[in-house]
DNA sequence: ATGATAACGAGACGTACAGTATCGTAATCG
DNA sequence: CGATTACGATACTGTACGTCTCGTTATCAT
């Protein structure tokens, strides 16, 4: 955590060593301002959010928050890597994984601001590179549960073992992904069967392969 | 912002009537202001691109801008419009058509500013729907060809016709809007064939179906 | 021609918010 | 108990939105 300096995008300093002297830094307020941060990306949506609403839904002066988080973005950030994660399922088959895995976290996305702070933070990474880095291992973090459940698959002979699963995983959220924050569709938990079918089985006929 | 009466979201007046007295409204400023939004959005992103940058790019008064859109955003939206979308390619085989789409598609996201206002637009929705009611057809008119190609691999029997074609466009372009968008990857060339492969024949080793 | 009308570039204006700085106060350490 | 640092509050600077008003210019109707 030694060269914090420069980034601007620091992490809130969870864990570091407090200073010797003067007033702590207060839990409370750090808690309160994160969950101020959640209620209003809930509420108004991330471009809306400005840091004076925040202070004063956790009834917190702005300087408490800026002694913090550097700016809007990471506080924003952090409070994104509290909402909730794929979460691994073993029913003993891959179809049955990640059709459970898809259908917890799809809801998810109806009770957390998920559905708005992802493509936002995915906007802002593209012309901010360091928002990037701070996220990547967040990201990576999210979707392990999603590559576990293809590895017991490989494990179990479901895939071949030349398959790629960091693109095997993107082809399984990919369409949600679209259909969600490209498309603005509501997914019915009813879709996520033939959504995973699909992914699994491929688009092509079987047995029709030209090469 | 205002109560804006009605859609806030307008389009730039395409084809309305003019008029009956008073001075035109000049094509010229309306192409340097389109043009010179493109060239700031390349240049500096969409959430740092001001309505007074535009306008001193273009060398138009705000007013002129204003005039022709309500904010920032629908401009943006109509800007959108005009950058390069997916091109039908048939080459007698869907794996061929799709790999050359793609492939064309993602040249176009290195030339233009599309890769910054993809995910913005994307963003914006999550949280207002009008944006959405503009943006839809506008998103149904540029994946079409992808669809069309889909449609001909239907009629040549390489796609069982009870597959969902529009999910199965969602599987063919989702790893590429998570990988570029999300994951902030850059997408090699190289890595298109194995997409479009792994999209067609699915994760799953064929012949391990347990259902 | 001439007047009515509306768009033009320029830029002033009010509002909102980011991020900084400065209050007086409160908590913790040596 | 004094030094130090965080606290809530709030004033401040700077930027950009979106509105408005200039004086000017292009087009139409008479």
């Amino acid at each position: 955590m030694g060269a914090e300096a420069g980034s601007g995008l620091g992490n809130g300093d969870a864990g570091a060593a407090p200073p010797a002297a003067g007033r702590p830094r207060s839990g409370e307020a750090h808690r309160a301002i994160l969950d101020a941060t959640l209620e209003l990306l809930q509420e108004v949506g991330f471009s809306a959010l400005t840091v004076e609403g925040v202070a004063g839904r956790a009834g917190v002066g702005k300087a408490t928050i800026y002694r913090r988080w550097p700016s809007k973005l990471p506080l924003v950030v952090e409070a994104f890597g509290q909402l909730p994660a794929f979460e691994d399922v073993d029913t003993g088959a891959l179809a049955g994984d990640l059709k459970a895995m898809l259908t917890r976290y799809l809801q998810a996305f109806l009770s957390t601001p998920l559905a708005t702070v992802y493509p936002s933070l995915a906007a802002e990474r593209a012309h901010n590179p360091e928002l990037g880095q701070v996220l990547d291992p967040v990201l990576k973090g999210r979707r392990r549960p999603l590559e576990t459940a293809l590895q017991r698959a490989v494990a179990r002979g479901e895939i071949a073992p030349q398959v790629d699963l960091d693109l095997a995983a993107d082809l399984i959220v990919g369409p949600i992904a679209v259909r969600l924050f490209f498309r603005g569709m509501k997914i019915h938990p009813s879709m996520v069967d033939p959504m995973v079918d699909l992914a699994l089985d491929g688009i092509r006929r079987n047995g029709t392969r030209t090469e």
